[in-house]
RNA sequence: GGCCGAGUGGCGGAAUGGCAGACGCUGGGGACUUAAAAUCCCCUGCCCGAAAUGGGCGUGUGGGUUCGAAUCCCACCUCGGCUACCA
């Protein structure tokens, strides 16, 4: 048995400097250091969940502590921290099924996944911890929410204000004043309807609703109105779109968030009732197609429909309306191929035209979007085309199309035309076009008081209560003659009783109904009060997260307002893409309240955001239980190191595409950290190897090693990770060969590799003779005269086709290039005599004769 | 249906107007070894050819722009993701 003293023995090393970072407190980032420049790089703080880290965290968590480590090498105060979003369904979901308190199964999956994520060597600021379901963190969950509670949105600033401010008519009797203000707070109560499922006395959410039943047990869920909390993010919908052009952002994320507000411009429009002295109105963005509205579509839940539906349909109209509340969203829409409605039996009047129209209703018209009814123009839209044919409405033409074609089809009513033309069959405004009309009519309804221009936004207020127990409760009391108030700032937090019983009343009373001791309250007045026993949603603790970081443990206040003036923004905001959305929209839509009310000093917080592709399984399917494709990302680390993990994580392919996964690979990677190891260090006796010495490196040595520092550096710029790797492994493939390998060229080569893998990299880093960690040695610096090459290769092309090759000095002249490119022998004989038409040279690139 | 992204060797990918296939994997051959592993060296897009510092083809398909296109433009096909009647 011969043991070699100097393999590289992974679990040992990373270990080592695991606890060497931990004690040291190597990463600790320093508030409010003016003598360095500040980088704040975040990572989306994961769930811990029973499961543990999957391969696609790592890989999003390696990328930014790529960045983090090369902006401390690069001379940057870095704040890179980490913490967890711990509130969620699936430890309640455990507790109602075992009885374990959500809070142990939470600490227990919080401990375990930590451990995973400090065996990767992240270099997080372990101080600034964060965990949403601390009671000295939820406490400024509910802080802020008080804000939302205590605050109004000022129209015409466009910016909230405290409630205090909240101008309120004169002449109102308290009660109506109470009412007043309450009906302006950013949080406020309203009936909303909720997927409720009878069999299960709860309420689900919508991704546990699938094809009208439970996910789980398959129970029918019907729409039910609750009584539920709301933050009205409507009020943003404007800043939130407008803003969006102040962030570095992929494209397609902006379009997304653009989309999901979804603004339109349109009219709104009053058609009267016939008969009654009522007035429908509808929202539009087509109003040059009035002339063509032959029909009304009122959505099932519209307020007017139970006044106006003659006698005769009442029947069938409430069997309708009966049959669309059983159905949910998803039914609705998904399964609702074929059109289906019933007419009111009611008429309405064309206010263009003053014609009679009648009225339907149909749950292809939305209660909650513009004003839960439309106008049908079914020559040009394509639902109402769909609607008025299935039960044979009239349909009327008023837009030609440009195409001649197109025209021909649309008079004979046989197509559907939505796009812009020039109106017809439309009085006074025939022959105009799309967009003169719109213009037009609007003006003229203005005039006559029967409409005005008007805009609706897709995006709907947030609904924010759950009935769940493992959440943040909120910190409002209902007083027994029905106010609702807020709780002091001082009496926070408010915390989550223990309880007994964490199953649904079957009431749809949320868990926390179960606490008797809790709910009721008792004030210093003697006057009782109950507490609100729905939770906020898993949303709200990571809606602020990052500020939190900036000043984890302050007791007295959220953050201080110095630090956060000197951390924010994020600079650079790295996660998964399913985010696009929701936890990016609604954490600007907190961001901007702290900002109106002076807590925080950036209009947006996160300045750059880059999204890490999803990682596959090695047949390359999306990795999942059932398939039997999940690769365990513990069982990497143990067989192969921490340092290879990162690595191939990073190797792989770009950061943002979707890649599948290969242990081969990772072999690769891990022969290339050998091959590293083994550069530096003799494998038998485990001292630095006799070819390294305190050489000056050769030419060819040093013009490569130059343009490796450069490519790997500009690389991580632009978080281009797996070419940075690769030109590394060039280098090494190089220098591996040389029978001297100078020690300046190897530390560099250390230095530069550190960021990709830490724990090699300070290894190495010690044995070469330095005594402390290499974070802060600056990152090394390229020579730009070193990298140029003295002598280039040209390829030489006849029309395009490659015919020779040809060197010549780097710094040769376009004449004397040309010259040599007509020289060469293969040249001339592709040329056979002719005379080159054009002789296009592109220096240090290559030659084209064009004949 | 809509939107977004992607199609390059046996595989992951590189090159974003200038020598297609860097780097890694796989496969083949060789060196070292009693043997194996590890390591090192050479080859590895396809077709023709005994070979050539021979020729031809080649970046999903069809057209176009250009001296020159994987890269830009137009049309289409395939795959993946998100989304779903928002008037």
């Amino acid at each position: 048995m011969c043991s070699k003293k100097g393999l590289y023995r992974f679990s040992d090393i990373e270990a080592k400097w695991q606890r060497f970072w931990q004690e040291r407190k190597t990463f600790a980032a320093k508030d409010c250091d003016g003598s360095r420049p500040k980088y704040y790089v975040l990572d989306m703080f994961p769930y811990p969940s029973g499961q543990g880290l999957h391969v696609g965290h790592p890989e999003g968590y390696t990328a930014s502590d790529i960045v983090a480590r090369y902006k401390r090498m690069k001379g940057f105060n870095v704040l890179h921290p980490m913490g967890w979003d711990a509130f969620g369904l699936p430890a309640e979901q455990y507790a109602v099924k075992t009885g374990t308190a959500p809070k142990e199964t939470t600490q227990k999956n919080v401990d375990n996944i930590r451990n995973q994520i400090k065996s990767l060597g992240f270099s997080y600021d372990w101080d600034r911890e964060v965990n949403t379901t601390d009671p000295d963190y939820y406490r400024w969950t509910q802080w802020i929410f008080l804000k939302f509670f205590n605050s109004y949105f000022d129209e015409a600033e466009q910016k909230a204000g405290p409630i205090e401010q909240l101008p309120i008519p004169e002449d109102l009797s308290e009660a109506e004043k109470q009412e007043y203000i309450d009906g302006h707070r950013l949080a406020y109560e309203a009936e909303v309807p909720v997927n409720w499922c009878p069999d299960l006395g709860t309420v689900l959410a919508n991704e546990e609703v699938v094809g009208g039943v439970s996910e789980r047990g398959g129970h029918p869920v019907i729409r039910k109105p609750m009584r539920q909390w709301m933050l009205r993010i409507t009020k943003y919908a404007e800043r939130l779109l407008d803003d969006l052009a102040l962030v570095d952002w992929p494209e397609s994320i902006k379009k997304l968030q653009t989309d999901w507000i979804g603004k339109s411009i349109g009219a709104d429009v009053d058609f009267k009732v016939a008969g009654f002295d009522e007035s429908i109105r509808v929202f539009t963005t087509r109003p040059d197609t009035l002339f063509g509205a032959t029909y009304m579509v009122l959505s099932p839940e519209h307020p007017l429909v139970d006044k106006i539906t003659t006698p005769d349909n009442k029947k069938a109209v409430q069997r309708y309306r009966a049959e669309a509340a059983r159905k949910s969203d998803l039914d609705r829409t998904d399964l609702a191929k074929e059109k289906t409605g019933e007419p009111l039996g009611a008429y309405a009047i064309n206010p263009v035209n003053n014609e009679k129209i009648p009225i339907w209703i149909s749950d292809y018209v939305l209660i909650s979007y513009g004003t839960g009814a439309i106008m049908a123009v079914p020559a040009h839209d394509e639902r109402d085309f769909e609607f008025a044919t299935k039960f044979a409405l009239p349909i009327v033409p008023v837009v030609e199309p440009p195409d001649p074609e197109q025209a021909e089809l649309v008079r004979q009513v046989k197509i559907c035309f939505v796009g812009d033309g020039t109106a017809i069959n439309s009085g006074q405004f025939d022959d105009q076009s799309t967009a003169e009309f719109k213009e037009n009519i609007t003006n003229w309804l203005a005039q006559r008081n029967q409409g005005q221009k008007s805009v609706n936004y897709k995006l709907r207020d947030w609904l924010f209560s759950r009935q769940r127990y493992w959440g943040e409760p909120f910190p409002i009391l209902h007083t027994q003659d029905g106010r609702v108030i807020g709780l002091s700032e001082d009496d926070l937090p408010l915390r989550l009783p223990e309880i007994e019983d964490y199953k649904p009343l079957g009431t749809g009373q949320p868990p926390l109904a179960n606490a008797a001791d809790w709910v009721n309250v008792t004030s210093a007045d003697g006057s009782k009060e109950k507490r609100e026993t729905n939770t906020m949603p898993q949303w709200a603790g990571s809606c602020w997260y990052y500020l939190r970081y900036l000043d984890p443990q302050n007791t007295d206040k959220s953050w201080d307002p110095e630090k956060e003036k000197y951390w924010m923004p994020v600079d650079l905001y790295i996660g998964g893409a399913e985010h696009a959305v929701l936890h990016l929209l609604y954490s600007r839509f907190w961001h901007k309240l702290l900002y109106d009310l002076g807590y925080v000093s950036t209009k947006e917080p996160f300045a750059k955001l880059i999204n890490q592709g999803m990682i596959l399984g090695e047949d390359g399917q999306k990795m999942s239980k059932s398939r039997g494709n999940v690769v365990n990302p513990d069982k990497v680390i143990a067989d192969y190191g921490a340092d290879s993990m990162r690595l191939y994580e990073m190797f792989m392919g770009p950061l943002e595409a979707i890649k599948p996964w290969s242990m081969q690979g990772v072999e690769g990677v891990d022969r290339f950290l050998m091959k590293v190891w083994r550069a530096v260090i003799d494998e038998t006796t485990g001292e630095l190897d006799e070819a390294v010495q305190d050489a000056r490196a050769d030419e060819a040595t040093l013009r490569l090693l130059n343009q490796t520092i450069k490519k790997v550096g500009d690389d991580i710029e632009t978080f281009g990770f797996n070419t940075a790797i690769s030109a590394m492994m060039i280098f090494i493939n190089h220098l591996g060969r040389q029978t001297i390998r100078p020690r300046s060229a190897i530390e560099q080569l250390v230095l530069i590799l550190a960021p990709f893998a830490p724990h090699i990299a300070e290894e190495l880093w010690q044995r070469l003779g330095h005594a402390d960690s290499l974070t802060y040695e600056p990152w090394p610096q390229y020579d730009k005269e070193l990298i140029k090459e003295k002598e280039i290769e040209l390829a030489v092309q006849v029309n395009g086709k490659i015919k020779d090759r040809i060197v010549v000095p780097a710094d040769a002249t376009e004449e004397y290039i040309e010259t040599q490119a007509l020289a060469s022998e293969p040249v001339k004989a592709a040329l056979a005599g002719r005379n080159p038409k054009k002789v296009i040279v592109v220096k240090s690139r290559l030659v084209n004769i064009v004949v």
